[in-house]
DNA sequence: GATCCGTGGCC
DNA sequence: TGGCCAAGGAT
């Protein structure tokens, strides 16, 4: 069914949330805050990223300013939020378009530029450009899963579901207001029609909804139950050098924590092929320690990625002021904090115990 | 279609 | 505690 959709926008225009990137009402929003934001946006709340919002636009005020930053830059502002291809895409991104002189004006010419996919594309020509196009994020998949009561499992309704969104523009309500009409439906999905215990009762939408009248609302969208997560192992070894700097590697800029620094030490491996655990220790000692040292064990840091759990041992020592001792460049270099990209897990894993930490930065 | 790719909050 | 989920994209 197609619901109407100035019960919608009536709605929106008494509930619309004010976030940093979103225009007064009345207003065009600027096509560069828009797209920062949803790139952030990206399997991120809104809370997490209202900071790093906040310091990129005052660092690079325009998308000219971000085009001509150094890479190193844009990847240390983005430490911490995750996904580090969204960082490497951003900064591309912003070249593509300072190159072209502007954003794209068409879903399909913003489908062209790097980290610009189906959803973010019509999100930032909706909004921005107020073309009518139904963005379908994990919002509107729900809220239109639950709609037409589709009970298929997700991600198989994927295609389903986006079908059945895109009718929501059927409406001539709708195509009036395609770029309130868009962010209405992530408020509505955000605060009435939300994954858990959804508030029906006060939903402008609840006449036509099936799954309400089902009673099932709650339920959906099903999902396909997600495989077990495995666990990797390592050992990390924490230098600390006379002047309170920490040594640290750069990792590979692609693939896992792409571009981030992290500590020397033992791969990360799988569970299946781990030696016991003190096997494991006398190996990282001898193969894979960046020196000879009386390594002092600092704790044990656990952190979830995505696809597996982490569990790190870290063993750690200081270097004696006015002693030389020489460490292959394969093991990183001694660096301050505050000249580090550091990822969270890093975070955690330089903070553990209370010995052998660089000095704060 | 399936997999890889972070992080933090919630119950 | 552990599983779930969040304004997805690239390969």
């Amino acid at each position: 069914m197609t619901p109407d959709a100035s019960l919608l926008l009536h709605w929106y225009d008494h509930h619309r949330r004010t976030l940093p990137w979103r225009a007064a009402p009345g207003q065009q929003a600027d096509p560069y805050h828009v797209w920062l934001s949803e790139i952030m946006l990206q399997q991120t709340v809104v809370q997490t990223v209202i900071p790093y919002y906040q310091r990129f636009l005052a660092r690079f005020p325009t998308v000219d300013a971000l085009a001509e930053a150094p890479q190193e830059e844009v990847l240390q502002l983005w430490a911490g939020l995750g996904y580090y291809a969204r960082a490497r895409n951003l900064h591309a991104c912003a070249q593509a378009v300072h190159k072209l002189r502007a954003f794209p004006r068409t879903v399909e010419g913003l489908q062209t530029l790097p980290g610009i996919g189906a959803y973010t594309s019509r999100a930032i020509a909706a909004i921005a450009f107020n073309i009518p196009t139904v963005p379908v994020d994990g919002n509107v998949e729900r809220i239109t899963a639950r709609l037409n009561a589709v009970e298929d499992p997700l991600p198989a309704a994927r295609p389903l579901l986006a079908r059945l969104a895109s009718h929501l523009n059927d409406d001539p309500a709708a195509q009036a207001r395609p770029s309130d009409f868009a962010q209405a439906l992530f408020d509505l999905g955000a605060s009435l029609c939300s994954p858990r215990s959804p508030s029906c009762l006060t939903c402008p939408w609840r006449d036509g909804c099936l799954a309400r009248a089902r009673n099932m609302a709650e339920a959906l969208p099903a999902r396909q139950k997600k495989k077990a997560r495995p666990t990797r192992h390592a050992i990390l070894f924490r230098v600390i050098d006379p002047e309170g700097r920490v040594l640290l590697r750069s990792r590979p800029p692609e693939g896992l924590l792409g571009g981030t620094d992290d500590l020397p030490g033992t791969p990360w491996s799988e569970s299946q092929s781990t030696p016991s655990p003190a096997r494991l220790a006398e190996t990282a000692f001898t193969r894979y320690a960046p020196l000879q040292a009386q390594w002092e064990d600092c704790g044990e840091v656990k952190h979830i990625f995505s696809h597996f759990t982490l569990l790190v041992r870290i063993y750690g020592c200081t270097i004696p002021a006015q002693s030389n001792y020489p460490i292959p460049p394969k093991h990183g270099r001694f660096r301050f904090l505050k000249e580090a990209v550091l990822s969270s897990v890093m975070k955690k894993c330089l903070l553990v115990g209370d010995r052998h930490r660089p000095v704060p930065g």
